[in-house]
RNA sequence: GGAGAGGUGGCAGAGUGGUUGAAUGCGGCGGUCUUGAAAACCGUUGACGGUGCAAGCUGUCCGGGGGUUCGAAUCCCUCCCUCUCCGCCA
């Protein structure tokens, strides 16, 4: 949610920031609006000071035993007055509320400008040694080794779920197992991370205080009976932890880091990239989540970055880090780093995890405020979160990185600890 | 699933129709005392909105929504949530 003084005062800046988000703005209909409440607010503010003060005096004027029909009969008219007005800017509130909750996040300042993916920039990149982009042998991708070690079962996942819905079978799921438990206790020991093991299922609240509802609701699945929503990621039930709360200065920075099965509709995206655990509709993910002030939140945000990167260079995966350009930001983010790791099957890039910050996007929506110590005004918080990362497009690097000639694949070493095997094949 | 209790400020917790935005306590802030700190004592301390250069004026808010009334934290309706007991259950 966007500050609404903000919008009245920066109106063409906030135009052009939704513009370059590719984003449709609202603004010139949500400033008729407000200035629609603002006239009706006056009016109906100066009836019902009028009304206090004289209900008022007819408490008074009771306790006396002196009579007020009078006057209690002309407030009757003031009265249905107030709640003419009252509905009106009901009304007003309600429209502009719906708006605004439409109005996406404004790109930050150092977010290079572009229209898509394309205008994308690559912000840095790390290789391990000795690796090469050309292969020495023919690789086979994920699916094919999964399929020969009889690790992966994408066949059966599609008979009792439906496509999207991968299986792990025997050392594959010792290995996403070891992935997740090694990725937590890296964040948790090296990074400073709280751990949290959240709800799957989320409310409608929850799903609005991030930001996924309502732009996403079509991504997202629903369980209608309760009105709850399986999480897309462990980003929304572990930033709605501090919704509606007041923060302590000291409490901050906040960092929590969970893991949670992801559940995604991917509407309307079949047929590319589809393949295997390219893309899914139930992944696994280790996600940071941190609740910041807002003069240190793009330090955070590098902080994320490289604590995401410590996991890749630990399993000696080759990654890039790209800036996404504004035409690419998701709709809640200010600015976002994807991490994409190589596949050398598929020769390219694919995203692992995204670092985003939301700045007070998010925790505005949420209403997540933090007094400070001098006494000063509530503030809201910043919010950022990252994928530490998603296990489904990091298998497929890891499984196909590290295969050798003959097909097998060799566990990385910081791994073996948690797999107690330390080759598949 | 059945029965009951309850949701009030940053927190705890009074308050059942008329200066109650709300007693009291804790916490926070300022001060007195102290070499310093603690304790004690005194004072102070809600959020959000409208208007204004400002001082100020003003409105709303006691789980959410609706209603009764000249006037609602207080009465009525409805929804949500939490807790306790019983039943069932991994």
């Amino acid at each position: 949610m966007l500050d609404l003084k903000f919008i009245r005062e920066n109106p063409d800046k906030v135009k052009e920031g939704i513009k370059n988000k590719n984003e449709k703005d609202n603004v010139d209909e949500i400033l008729s609006l407000d200035q629609k409440r603002r006239t009706n607010l006056q009016k109906v503010e100066e009836l019902k000071a009028k009304r206090n003060k004289v209900s008022q005096e007819v408490g008074r004027l009771k306790k006396a035993g002196e009579n007020a029909d009078e006057i209690i009969a002309e407030m009757k008219s003031v009265g249905d007055g107030i709640k003419a007005l009252d509905d009106e800017v009901r009304e007003i509130e309600e429209k502009m509320n719906e708006l605004l909750a439409w109005t996406c996040n404004l790109p930050h300042d150092s977010v290079p400008v572009g229209r898509s993916a394309d205008d994308n920039v690559e912000y840095r990149k790390w290789l391990p040694e000795g690796f090469s982009f050309e292969n020495k042998f023919k690789k086979l991708d994920h699916v094919e080794l999964g399929r020969k070690h009889n690790i992966l079962d994408f066949e059966r996942g599609a008979k009792i779920s439906g496509s999207g819905f991968p299986v792990y079978v025997g050392k594959g799921a010792t290995l996403e197992r070891a992935l997740i438990n090694f990725m937590l206790d890296l964040h948790i020991s090296q990074h400073n991370y709280t751990e949290i093991m959240p709800p799957f299922l989320v409310n409608r609240d929850s799903m609005k205080g991030t930001g996924q509802i309502p732009k996403l609701e079509e991504d997202m699945y629903n369980c209608e009976k309760d009105d709850l929503f399986p999480i897309p990621t462990a980003e929304v039930p572990i930033t709605n932890l501090h919704r509606n709360e007041m923060l302590n200065e000291e409490e901050l920075p906040i960092n929590y880091v969970g893991y949670s099965a992801c559940f995604r509709r991917e509407a309307g995206s079949y047929g590319k990239d589809s393949k295997g655990f390219l893309r899914v509709h139930q992944f696994n993910k280790v996600e940071m989540v941190k609740f910041v002030k807002p003069e240190t939140s793009y330090r955070e945000l590098e902080n994320l970055v490289t604590d995401a990167e410590d996991i890749l260079k630990a399993l000696n995966i080759p990654y890039r880090i790209i800036t996404l350009c504004t035409g690419d930001l998701s709709f809640s983010a200010a600015k976002c780093y994807d991490i994409e790791t190589w596949s050398p099957a598929e020769n390219k890039w694919l995203e692992a995890s995204s670092c985003s910050n939301f700045e007070n996007f998010q925790a505005r929506r949420a209403n997540i405020r933090y007094r400070k110590a001098n006494d000063k005004k509530p503030e809201f918080v910043h919010t950022l979160n990252g994928s530490g990362l998603a296990t489904s497009r990091l298998m497929v690097s890891l499984l196909e990185n590290n295969q050798t000639e003959d097909g097998k694949i060799i566990v990385p070493e910081v791994l073996r600890k948690y797999t107690n095997f330390d080759i598949i094949g």
